[in-house]
DNA sequence: CAATTCTTTCGAAGATTTCTGAAAGTTCAT
DNA sequence: ATGAACTTTCAGAAATCTTCGAAAGAATTG
């Protein structure tokens, strides 16, 4: 096998390792994979045959993948195969996760916080029977929760806002105020 | 049930729910949320009876959530028991939480993305038999990936650098460079 | 040091997720 | 309308992940 094609195996096998942990099976994520690797657009059934998988269990993935907005539809002109790419913007790549993991992920947890907070509210509820402290304490760390979360929704939203090149900016802007960040990227 | 209990229920169950998103188990993710929102520490069987779960279960997952750094043990004078509390400083949660997930899920792929890109490297592998464009190509986007994980991982460090007051800051200063960010919290 | 109390391990069972492949569906050119 | 080319669906099979619970292992005490 030559160099690239050992180099495009290696990341789409990797990637696709990986993607248990982000969320979306391990198909889908080789599927990403290999479209980001290739330059050409592919067809179901090259994709079937570079990752030895079954045509059901392609077109479902595509379809996921195409409903994320991660990969695009592609026609051909005189061919009536559905080809697709990758979206290779990075940025972009990166937003279209994370405001899917956050609608997920994110806001359930911080409405049920809400929903926590107006159990204990003493307005509306009969708190009269219950030990103060304990409720003090369950608010309290429930509302460091979620002022936690809101904030890192905040920054996440500026992130994106910034993107590739404001990142910059934001990185500039920050050395000013703390000392630099220790480079722990080892090796 | 009084609507301390309920609010605890409810934050545990939905807390348990992500759990599967957040790459540990639900059972995992429950103990944690159970001695978040409980103040004084509590021991193996009392853990097991209010999740309802098994004694070998609870073993591994406590083992498991001491070993993240995410809860500790205590000992109660007098008492043989092992009892266990949440780190509830969140910030110290949340890094202790992206550490582990970047040394699991970021690291291995960019060791992935500099294998490559030796593999493609023209001083280390005969690469005359391939089309430049696709080398090429390929070049370019694994090298972007790389970029954008090493920047995401610097501001990464930035956030925990600052801590939660830094934060602050952190916004502040992004708050002059680009136009105020859209607040989309919906609802 | 033996009884007691508590913790950990681990194989099997159970639950959940993912994959396959054949069949049904769709689209398009003729 | 028919048939060829292509896509989607879905029920059962396979693989993976999680949990149980009994037994083994530690630690502590009298």
């Amino acid at each position: 096998m030559d160099p690239l094609q050992e180099a495009r195996n290696l990341l789409v096998r990797r990637w696709g390792e990986m993607g248990g942990y982000w969320g979306i099976n391990r198909t889908m994520a080789e599927i990403y994979a290999l479209l980001f690797v290739t330059r050409e657009s592919l067809c179901t059934d090259q994709i079937m045959d570079q990752l030895k998988i079954s045509r059901g269990n392609a077109s479902m993935n595509v379809r996921a993948l195409v409903d994320w907005g991660l990969i695009e539809r592609v026609h051909r002109l005189g061919d009536r195969k559905e080809y697709f790419k990758a979206d290779t913007d990075v940025w972009h790549m990166f937003e279209t996760i994370m405001r899917e993991r956050r609608r997920r992920e994110v806001e359930p947890i911080l409405a049920t916080l809400q929903r926590c907070t107006e159990l204990v509210n003493p307005e509306q509820a009969d708190l009269s029977s219950l030990n103060d402290e304990d409720v003090d304490e369950f608010r309290r760390r429930v509302s460091e929760l979620m002022t936690f979360l809101t904030t890192m929704g905040t920054l996440f939203e500026m992130v994106l806002e910034s993107g590739d090149g404001g990142m910059k900016s934001l990185v500039q802007g920050f050395s000013n105020i703390a000392p630099p960040a220790p480079s722990k990227t080892g090796a």
